[in-house]
DNA sequence: TATGAATGAGTGTTCATTCAT
DNA sequence: GATGAATGAACACTCATTCAT
């Protein structure tokens, strides 16, 4: 009676109606979405959103909260299995761009929406899980720190500095079309901006201006 | 070049209008952002504010146009009168970081809604100064490079670190105060996030990065 | 005459739900009614409530059929077992005050929605047990009358009497702690106006001003 | 400048948008009356009912207060126009059913509405009049009582029986049109029930049992 | 019999915008 | 210039009802 990897009730639809949310309140915030779309969008009908998932607010929830739990999960495992410091943090960088650029490619967006919102529509959940990815990098600075490879540094500006390049980069690819449209860009410097390249510079900066002796 | 069309006998309404609608915007977003609470929260008629701007789009744009054609121009200047490129990339991010922080506290929430948004709301002329403001950090790469100090290097991505740090740091007040109220973060790291701290640690690991021989 | 429908195997579940109904039409009519409610309140299902009942109307009908057909059995009954004219109307008051309050006590919310309403919902059968009641009040004066006893009356005057009192009476009390909350009136001359002093009191003048020589 | 009785500005359009409510309230109660249709019916768009009333609450509520204003003033007035005791509770009565019959025919079924829904959508002012409406009827028994003429009484429960009688013999023209409809009345008795008479009655009755001396 | 899921047609409310004065 | 009033088109959400299992 198990049917393939969905046990029993695993919901296809509410899936369904998460996904096609991520996109919309990605693409337009939460003001901007309108859920009349969102159900279309996902082939369901409204009401049958509504069953699913209570309402609006609750929707835009769900989609933060598992999108941050998968993002935290993958990046805390990835950093575990790496061992120097400069590794772990190399492999947060990294990894925490080619999860944004290319398994949750909403996720940064909607990050974005939300700081610029001043976090309105968070749920305690979606922030503990904003603070847990936050936190894996705080560790990392303090191993660093405790074994005398890195100085003393302030976790929040790191991390201001990683996430927002991060999601400047992943996020601006919207804008940045716009610019090529309005040929106020050339294609050759951005253009899909390589997020493989810039996860490494700004790991290799970051781990530069870390290091006690940035020397050999 | 041309004297802005607001010049003569620059309505002192709109002027007020334009000022609540910068806030609003920055709070809100384009699509979260009201016009009924605009024109109240300026003390004018609806009717008013439709009479002086035109319309929810073009009063965006007008907030918009402004506010980075205003920060273009301190930019530059600042930059201008600095001179070997290392002082001049240390000055365009400290001067950058201050405008946002303290002359125009609304823009670091404005360009991150748009960049969300995929920048869905521009018009030409707000994208001009956009472009405008990266093309100063172009010129002084360039010119750098030029003179044999800066390596190589991707002008977009280090914009993209530039300004997607400080938008976070400064846009990202709102957002730290739900961490703090969710007793996820302690207050010594944060609160208030010193931007001049921020600016200078910016400038240094930009510098360090770019320069050809990163000793002494 | 007909051994009613529900004879042999009575349904449970359907007499749960009637009587859950009852309570939420009687609070709310037929229109502030939700059927979702109604099934949770009653711990079933509502694809369940609708196998065993039909739709919200035939829902509201069997709860009302089902009372007033109570109601009329009692009354009637009560009255038979009476004899002189004077007794039976005496009765006639008292035990439709007694049944409203005590038995079924939400017929009274019922009857005065549907009053209000225009009887917009009420089914023939319904109305035929309304009408029945009433006619056990026109016997009773037209017996007295044959007898010499009462004079000359509209019975249908009468009978607005009678239950326009007894209801306000007894529907009443929602109202009356309304009034008790935003302190409109003393506690003193209310608070579960007793039923049984008025159902005296009405009798009585209803017998005083119906007898043709109110001496004695 | 001043156009007729209504000085300047006098809204029209909320009086048609009350009067039209007020209808569709009285038939349908709140929960049963539609928002949309009200508007319709009043030719005015949905939008600005809500420009000129707020929402479908203060609608009733506007609904309610003004009419009961209206009620208790006019028959404060007549009361009060009147002088021995039994002259006031015969006018109390007679002009009560008056207004309710022909003045603001609505008033009755809005009353029942409320009182069978436990008073759920009334406001503090609205509670208010009707209170006030009850304490004209307190004033005469107790002016009665101290002038030696009545006998003790309680106010609450002649009131339920005065305005009970009177709102079932108004407001039930609609469920007797159904008994007629349904062949389960002769129209003798009814259609369009006197409350001349009624009233009549009503004050009689009610004089005669609380009369100390019913005789002469 | 019973129920989780789905849905068409509303249902109250809001919003950007216009218009008469 | 300025504004109270008006409105079409949304918009988030609900409700009675049905259906597949």
């Amino acid at each position: 009676m198990l049917s393939s990897k969905n046990s029993k009730k695993t919901n296809k639809v509410r899936g369904l109606i998460l996904a096609t949310a991520a996109k919309h309140f990605a693409e337009k915030g939460f003001s901007g979405a309108r859920v009349d779309e969102i159900a279309a969008d996902a082939g369901v009908n409204k009401a049958t959103l509504y069953y699913q998932v209570g309402n609006k607010e609750a929707l835009y929830d769900a989609v933060f909260s598992d999108a941050f739990r998968a993002c935290f999960e993958i990046v805390k495992q990835a950093v575990e299995q790496q061992n120097p410091p400069i590794e772990k943090l190399r492999t947060y960088v990294i990894c925490l761009g080619n999860v944004m650029a290319h398994d949750y490619p909403y996720v940064a967006n909607l990050i974005m929406h939300e700081v610029a919102s001043g976090g309105t529509h968070l749920s305690h959940e979606a922030l503990s899980y904003m603070a847990a990815i936050r936190s894996i990098l705080g560790d990392i600075l303090a191993l660093g720190k405790q074994q005398g490879i890195f100085r003393e540094a302030n976790v929040f500006m790191v991390h201001m500095m990683v996430v927002g390049s991060l999601n400047f980069i992943v996020a601006g690819e919207g804008i940045r079309r716009k610019f090529m449209q309005a040929q106020l860009d050339s294609c050759l410097d951005m253009e899909k901006l390589a997020i493989e390249e810039a996860t490494k510079d700004i790991a290799n900066m970051l781990i530069h201006s870390l290091l006690k002796c940035p020397s050999s």
